[in-house]
RNA sequence: GGCCGGGUAGCUCAGUCGGCAGAGCACGCGCCUGAAAAGCGCGGGGUCACCGGAUCGACGCCGGUCCCGGCCA
């Protein structure tokens, strides 16, 4: 767990799956380890811009298709099915090449963060027993520290600090150094995108949002509403596919749906690209062509390896 | 042509009795350790259609002009 990760970070539609694949091609060694709270659901294909068959026949891929869209899904399941699947891969003397937008997901992959147990029953006995202000004010004298850090409005925040504290008996802020500190300073990393070009990012994600309708978004909803189990609360909340259901259900024209969708995912990539840029080990790659990026990302690796 | 309604932030609109121009969304900046494609905080933006009038003071009242929508002819 020393040595460094190879990964691929970035906002949505950036196009980090073509250059991952370039990657994978040229370096012939490594597997792709996807880093994505939504590919991990089987049926949700379209939606979630899943590389294709034949790209996964290419070079294999991990953490696709590991979960049924009725299962809920957590950080700490992705962080154990991950390190399992790296470890495996570097078992075989492979290496893992992590890919995907998913921000806490990565942390929790390459840094030791500690996940303090969780309790639904508790936190929704929490969550039922006052108003916003009175819990943070609970959670204020409880563990000031952990109070300071998260804002008074942020009602799930607060309520996640308290089950903490009632089911580990220990304060929130004493797990952790916390998000601010970063692991293992030489993971070279890479953050595909669009730094001096915003512009282009919002047209890739309009094409995008215009081809997944193309080709079926809606059937594929529809297919997933017409199980006999209802979508998790986590599968159900996936961009394009909870505005979809909108639409199904008779809330929202088709129109209206796509239109939704496609601001959501504008501000998603946005919040994205904020998550790895406060990462001091993450680096720009321009993305003017695939093999362009692609040699950027070598390069970096490469001394960053060297330099290690 | 007549009558009625409207014109306020990028968009949709609110604006009480005339007293410092507002909300939601968009956009920007930031936070966030078991929902993270989630959750949350902050704020930059205005010739209140235009011209004139009364008033200490007008987005608001009075007169006129232009534009949009509806009904009538």
């Amino acid at each position: 767990m020393t040595h460094p990760h190879l990964a691929l970070v970035g906002p949505t539609a950036s196009g980090k799956s073509a250059i991952a694949l370039e990657a994978a091609r040229i370096l012939g060694d490594v597997e792709i380890v996807s880093v994505d709270a939504m590919q991990v659901y089987r049926g949700m294909d379209i939606g979630t811009a899943k590389p294709s068959p034949s790209e996964r026949a290419a070079v294999p891929h991990h953490l696709i298709d590991i979960a049924d869209p009725w299962e809920d899904w957590s950080v700490v399941r992705f962080r154990d099915a991950a390190r399992e699947v790296v470890a495996d891969i570097e078992a075989r003397g492979r290496r893992a090449l992590l890919v995907g937008g998913t921000g806490l997901y990565f942390r929790a992959v390459v840094d030791p963060l500690e996940f303090p147990g969780e309790d639904r029953r508790i936190r929704e006995e929490i969550d039922a027993e006052g108003p916003t202000s009175a819990l943070y004010g609970r959670l204020a004298a409880a563990d000031p520290r952990a109070a300071s850090r998260i804002d008074p409005a942020n009602r799930r925040r607060i309520v996640r600090a308290l089950e903490v504290i009632k089911v580990t008996g220990r304060l929130f802020s004493s797990f952790g150094p916390g998000l601010d500190s970063y692991g293992d300073p030489v993971i070279p990393v890479a953050i595909v995108g669009t730094r001096s070009d915003a512009d282009r990012l919002r047209q890739r994600i309009h094409d995008r949002l215009i081809d997944m309708r193309a080709t079926g978004l809606v059937g594929e909803v529809q297919a997933l509403l017409d199980q006999d189990r209802p979508l998790s609360r986590t599968a159900s909340q996936a961009i394009g596919y909870a505005e979809v259901i909108e639409h199904l259900e008779g809330r929202l024209t088709e129109d209206e749906a796509f239109a939704v969708a496609e601001r959501r995912t504008r501000r998603f990539a946005r919040r994205q690209r904020k998550w790895f840029e406060r990462d001091p080990r993450v680096q720009w790659l321009e993305i003017e062509n695939p093999s362009d990026g692609v040699a950027s990302a070598l390069e970096c690796w490469s001394s960053c390896h060297t330099s290690a």
